[in-house]
RNA sequence: GGGAGGAUUCCCGAGCGGCCAAAGGGGGCAGACUGUAAAUCUGUUGUCUCAGACUUCGGUGGUCCGAAUCCACCUCCUCCCA
């Protein structure tokens, strides 16, 4: 119960590098220290890769420690070039601060904000009023661009080409813990594995501007044991706006989740204990599913909460293991009319956007990959009719794993 | 400022006057095998009123019976020299 945090992070598999172990185990070995982690608003959700840092985040506040979600308004205009292989796109003002007020609603997910136990900045409030000379002056001039050219996150830019606007990225961060420990006497920055370069930038300006004894340390990137990036999916990443992913495709990501990974994952991003994960890791072959179904419950239960954790888990349950059906899948009003009328299947996969296009609607089908009530269909001109409906109701399936439920009666 | 090269379908990348809706790979989507896994194998992957037709190869004009391929101009990128 009372063991430090640094050693629960430690165990659970957080840690990548930090600039300073025993001294920031000695910190967070008692509450009380201010530590932040850094957000670009650079797409209007997060997603499962900021999951992790805000577990991290949680961790370390049940610890009794303060954590600032700093979100980069300012940076965000900038673009990290960090594992970069090209130009980040340049995002407006207007859609950065749209950003920033999404990420803001999403962190309190995770982070209890009440009475300052967690605070959130933005970058922008110190950034945009930036003197250039004197910035040169103050800041600039505690950095040499030899060293620079060194650090791991530039090298593969430098082959490809960098900017002078994106060079210079490191030194906004820098200044932020520089900003974040004279306000708030920020003592930790927090980031994923890929900002170690610019974490170090921070720790040292703020030695030699203010002789501040601040640390840093990252943690793993959420990869898989093949060290592919996590959390990406052909329709992109796993977010964890609602809107964006659907509760019911979030748990389906992580109940597919490959083997090798589940019990990284429950230790990453569920808070179960490590005695119960310990468990789970000793199952094999196909039991291997019950830790996956744990996982992704936890996980969206965290996420999108109980009630709609329940949902989505009994959802599946319903349509893998059981009758095939769920009220909860999505579905759509057909009406006795457009039947009468001659409703080609065809263009009701495109309206319910189950196909992007006819073309590949008719390929799906000559291809059996399309099922009305479990059968192939076989005929792409096919017309739905009342006798396709038994109880009103009438099952499209996509491949293996998609459902669509057709349902007679009045349109809305 | 001077010089060289490039922009091709979701991505990378061939094509260099007709046989090009455009090789190959990646990715995607299906099928087989499975454990709602991985790996593997197979098919497929511009749109449509799918017999055929129509729209694509940075943009705009032009040459030609015919252009992704040739010419002119424009836009944007990359590299080299200063």
């Amino acid at each position: 119960m009372s063991a430090n945090v640094f050693d629960t992070l430690q165990e659970r598999g957080y840690l990548a590098q930090v600039t300073h172990e025993d001294e920031i185990r000695q910190l967070l070995g008692k509450p009380g220290t201010t530590f932040y982690i850094g957000f670009d608003p650079t797409a209007n959700s997060l997603h499962v890769g900021h999951f992790v840092q805000m577990m991290v985040m949680s961790h370390l506040q049940k610890a009794g420690h303060r954590p600032i979600a700093l979100l980069g308004g300012g940076t965000g205009m900038i673009g990290d070039p960090s594992g970069r292989s090209d130009l980040r796109q340049v995002l407006t003002p207007e859609t950065i601060q749209e950003n920033v007020r999404r990420f803001r609603e999403q962190m309190k997910i995770l982070l209890d904000f009440d009475h300052d136990k967690a605070l959130m900045v933005d970058n922008a409030d110190w950034l945009l009023p930036l003197n250039y000379i004197e910035f040169l002056r103050e800041i600039g001039a505690h950095f040499s661009v030899n060293r620079m050219l060194t650090a791991e996150c530039f090298k593969q830019r430098l082959e490809r080409g960098l900017s002078f606007l994106e060079f210079n990225y490191m030194l906004m961060q820098a200044y932020d813990f520089l900003m974040l420990y004279r306000q708030y006497g920020c003592r930790l920055e927090l980031g994923g594995d890929d900002q170690w370069s610019n974490i170090l930038a921070g720790v040292e300006l703020v030695r030699r501007k203010d002789q501040g004894e601040v640390y840093g340390m990252t943690f793993r990137l959420l990869t898989t044991s093949a060290g592919v990036k996590m959390g990406k999916t052909a329709k992109g990443a796993v977010w964890l706006d609602p809107e964006k992913t659907p509760p019911f495709d979030f748990y389906q990501y992580w109940r597919n989740i490959d083997d090798a990974d589940v019990i990284s994952c429950m230790k990453l991003l569920t808070f179960l204990s490590l005695e119960e994960i310990g468990e789970y890791s000793r199952l094999t072959d196909s039991s291997i599913n019950e830790a996956k179904k744990r996982l992704a419950y936890e996980v969206t239960k965290i996420v999108h909460g109980e009630a709609a954790a329940d949902q989505v888990r009994m959802q599946a349950a319903d349509l893998f293991e059981g009758a095939g059906r769920s009220d909860q899948m999505p579905h759509t009003q057909i009406s006795g009319e457009r039947l009468d009328a001659g409703l080609s299947l065809l263009d009701l996969l495109v309206e319910i956007r189950l196909v992007p296009s006819k073309g590949e609607g008719r390929r799906l089908i000559q291809q059996n990959g399309l099922y009305l009530n479990e059968r192939p269909v076989q005929d792409f001109a096919y017309l739905l009719t009342r006798s396709d409906f038994t109880a009103g109701e009438a099952m499209i399936r996509k491949g293996k794993k998609i459902f669509h439920r057709l349902v007679f009666g009045e349109t809305h």
